[in-house]
DNA sequence: CTGAAAGCGCTTACAG
DNA sequence: CTGAAAGCGCTTACAG
């Protein structure tokens, strides 16, 4: 069975070619028992205009193209939401793409993104990959880079404010009056250096810490590699007896899941025992029991500066941008003060 | 800033556009010196074969069209993740799309992945609507419907056995003696008539009930619109304090997320008074606590059945297929003998 | 408002 | 192994 194309829809409805391309582009104005009949014919005829003669023919798409890292993530899934919902608000669909954080797959997803000719491109992405990076930056499209470092020449940066997070969490804790710290990181495997928005939660923790000006402050940070809860569970799971600490910080929520399993199986209590604060605000962080303390951060400005700064033409954008979003700790039910000792 | 051509790298390595082509697609044999200049002019252009003028040359695409309900659910995302690891196994694309459970977002998808000259499409979706149905089935691709109902003429329908996972929760739950049970539904907004997945998994649940030759079981089904731990969350707030259940069903596990977190609020342990059974073995159920006695779909065999299906050429696939996927129910913690009366 | 014609950037027989 | 030519199915000026 064949597909029809827009000449058998033309022939059919006795119309040029032009005609029907109008009647389905909504270009220009047709008479109304034109159009009628050319739509009975693409009903008729069940015919639906091929996408690549029609971009090829075209000059442009309404498309803009976003990698992330990994669906699974709640994170991801949630941003690529909000963001698809946002781009399609200004007409424009999302072609998704994961990496499965290898970046060999981020280079291969920016090629084929620009043999889309996307009209614009994020990069949402924990892992990093130069060539990648330079090869959308040369691409002359809109290119939006979330938590991915070098802001670069014409690139539009987004940049959580994790450490401004990281320093509400620590002194969230500090106030309550906890002085032993634990701080769990995970990695995925494969995944070369560590993860920028990592690295900065990271560097977050360290610069509260240094500067919360508290002298009997004891730290420990621990790295399990693999997906998040099973490395927050292994963290707790493996930590040694003797090591000991009132508080955890979590990378992730989904560490912070992995957390709560571990020091259930270790008998202690969340918060009397140990005060425990996660990070990305997912979906199920408040249905936690406790709900789960965490740093927010905000969907819905992130979805908009994404696409705004998609949207943005290139004279306008000259010397790249520099976006900051804030972060915000919420305060739930798994942080309380260090049991007296 | 122009894209380059096949053209430009042509000139560039002084060959014609066949040889170009050759070395792109490693179609014909091209002697090694020649390649080696078409692959520095490649370079040094940065050279991005056009995506939508290949495909329109070509005769067919290496894509398979995946649509799904929402990224958000993670039976979605986990779903989607193994079934695009499966098709790049074999050479193909994803192309990933979510209807946000709208039948008219539904058929909007299934027409542009249509006109995406897909070779193969996998509705997966909690939602229905049959002329997207019937648009997908004329398409003559091969089709592959996942608990969507009617199996068509030439379509594949995958069921999930959800009935018989229903059947082992029900008789789980009556050997260890509970009797008074609570199956808990959730719908999505302006989704219209109940989904298929969910239809099926009650219906499990009464003919298990019905079958199950217990004289004095009690049964109550409560249904809440919402997102699912928002849902479960309700259902639990709202049920009146008259009712008593020692166990509860979930309809997934997002669901018996909602209900932990209610069924704390309310005093009730699990499972000491009250048992939980999720549905769909998520990757959090397992770090819950107490860690969630859920029904496991096969992810693997699921992706493996989705991308054979859609592989498998028409003459092959006449008269449609129907193939069932074995459920199991995976017993945790959250599962216990009711209290003592 | 409608029609004929050129062109989008590739791939693919088909000759050489 | 390489080159010239046709064609994929649309869109878009440009005349009428």
């Amino acid at each position: 069975m064949l597909r029809a194309k827009i000449q058998d829809v033309a022939r059919l409805a006795d119309v040029s070619l032009s005609t029907v391309s109008a009647v389905l582009n909504e270009k220009a104005i047709v008479k109304e028992s034109t159009k009628q009949r050319v739509l009975e014919a693409i009903d008729r005829l069940r015919y639906r205009p091929d996408y690549y003669a029609s971009n090829l023919a075209r000059r442009q798409t309404r498309l803009f193209g976003l990698i992330v890292s990994n669906l699974i993530n709640p994170f991801f899934a949630e941003t690529a939401q909000a963001i698809e919902t946002e781009a399609r608000a200004h007409g424009y669909e999302i072609a998704l793409t994961s990496t499965q954080f290898s970046p060999a797959r981020l280079r291969e997803c920016v090629q084929q993104m620009l043999g889309s000719r996307v009209a614009g491109l994020a990069v949402m992405t924990s892992e990093r990959d130069d060539e990648a990076f330079s090869a959308a930056e040369a691409s002359g499209i809109p290119v939006v880079f979330l938590d991915v470092g070098k802001p670069g020449e014409r690139a539009t940066n987004i940049r959580v404010d994790s450490r401004g997070g990281m320093f509400a969490a620590v002194n969230h804790l500090i106030h309550l009056g906890h002085r032993e710290l634990l701080l769990i990181r995970n990695s995925q495997k494969e995944c070369g250096p560590p993860l920028l928005s990592h690295r900065l939660r990271d560097q977050g923790f360290a610069a509260a810490v240094r500067k919360c000006g508290i002298e009997d402050l004891t730290t420990l940070t621990v790295d399990v590699a693999g997906p998040g809860a099973d490395a927050g569970y292994q963290a707790i799971a493996t930590i040694a007896e003797g090591s000991t600490f009132t508080a955890v910080i979590a990378i992730t929520d989904m560490v912070a899941l992995g957390v709560y399993r571990g020091l259930q199986e270790r008998g202690l209590r969340i918060p009397q025992d140990v005060s425990v604060i996660g990070f990305d605000n997912t979906y199920i962080s408040r249905f936690l029991t406790p709900s789960l303390t965490t740093v927010d951060i905000p969907r819905e400005e992130l979805s908009r500066a994404v696409v705004s700064a998609l949207l943005t033409q290139d004279k306008e954008r000259e010397g790249g941008g520099q976006i900051k979003l804030a972060t915000r700790l919420i305060v739930r039910e798994s942080t309380a003060p260090p049991p007296a000792s």
